[in-house]
DNA sequence: CGCGGCTTTGATGTTCATCAAGTAAAGTGG
DNA sequence: CCACTTTACTTGATGAACATCAAAGCCGCG
């Protein structure tokens, strides 16, 4: 057993069976080269709208928010996304600099990789291109819908919505806290944060969620999906 | 000269500059053989939600809507786009059916290429493949750019904004012929169809625009592009 | 313990959807 | 080519949905 140098963490990384199935071992040490672990503490800014592009990012681990800002200051919360959906990355091979912004709602681990790095690799191997682009499309898609779906719908199922994606997709669980301020929520849906809270606590009174400041317990999730649907 | 076959249209075609750059004349020719122009007329479908796709479609000419139909019935129309945004494409190699239908809005030619072959020189050639990423990332970024500008106007500021976008990006002048009813206005900004013709009706008597049944000329695109802004 | 930010609730007004009724336009069949 | 049918468009009246404003309560933090 003659080991040249330190085993990569890269080898055994979870994400490597999202879009790093086809490479070799040893170009996955290679790219452990190239890359860099970055913690955020909640709050904190990963990517700014504008910024130049240098890196390949995807979430470890934590919670993101991908959002914008209006030219009249408000913002657009565009997505709310876990890990292995490295949602500031969409633009990286179209455009030069960040379309929009990328914050930690809860403490989050980002893995930086140099771009140039990943798009050598593009160039030369083909089958993590067509995973890469898979992953990339698949990722606008789910935006491009879930928008959608939030537009055919009013207030309350505007709300429903929110708090079936923390349950069910989020948190994958009845009782969470909330990652974000009923302003976020707001922003996120497309409505004022007096009627969000207002809704929340008309679901409270009927009995369907029970709210502890930032802890929230969905009791009725059957109610809540009738309400998502039909309003 | 000793010609083998016919000369491929596919050399020089407009589209080989878009995402056909890399390729050698020899593998156009190749794809020539895999590829069919279809047409269509005004008002036919071209992709199907829900149908298997099995071909790498881009538009030649004309003009055409994406859109999806909500489980009510109502159509929720996308976008709008011409030619070289392949707009039914975006999901076609993460997906094995079209998430969205495309309708033709005015007479279109529509190529296709079978999408096994596509695949084949995505895998191979790693130009080919960065293109074309680049290429439907960037469709699919104007597409969220365009529904988050939309989703913070009002009423009058999402008329002006289709009107502008008729005049300044689809058509490039200030006389037209909309290529869509008064609903499918409605169904792309996300309004009642009554209040988009009351809104028409506004901007005739203000004198912003003229209207001629389908044919409009815009006739103050400075005051437009005020009320697009600000409501 | 006091200040500032987030949350909550009520009151009020605006914006927009819906409904209805009528008109114009565009197909359709004889 | 005309009568008929259907579909698209138009306008007004009404009410529902939602935003805004304001005041008060709460909570965390210095």
């Amino acid at each position: 057993m003659n080991e040249k140098k330190k085993p990569c963490s890269c080898v055994s990384c979870d994400f490597r069976a999202v879009v790093f199935t086809y490479l070799e071992d040893t170009t996955i040490e290679e790219l452990c080269d190239h890359k860099e672990e970055q913690f955020f503490r909640k709050g904190e800014i990963i990517n700014h709208e504008g910024e130049k592009i240098t890196n390949f990012k995807y979430l470890k681990s934590g919670l993101v928010k991908l959002y914008r800002r209006t030219s009249d200051g408000d913002e657009q919360v565009i997505t709310i996304t876990r890990p292995f959906e490295f949602v500031s990355n969409m633009s990286i091979f179209s455009e030069e600099r960040y379309q929009y912004s990328v914050s930690a709602l809860e403490d989050s681990v980002v893995c930086m990789v140099n771009l140039e790095f990943i798009k050598g690799l593009f160039l030369k191997n083909g089958g993590f291109a067509f995973s890469l682009l898979s992953k990339i499309s698949r990722i606008s898609d789910k935006i491009i819908a879930q928008t959608l779906d939030i537009r055919q719908k009013n207030l309350i199922g505007r709300v429903a919505f929110v708090l079936l994606y923390f349950t069910n997709d989020i948190y994958k669980s009845r009782v969470f806290d909330l990652p974000v301020s009923r302003k976020e929520i707001a922003d996120y849906i497309g409505m004022s944060t007096a009627n969000v809270i207002r809704t929340l606590s008309d679901f409270k009174k009927e009995g369907i969620i029970r709210v502890f400041g930032k802890t929230i317990e969905v009791v009725d999730v059957g109610k809540l999906e009738i309400i998502s649907r039909h309003g």
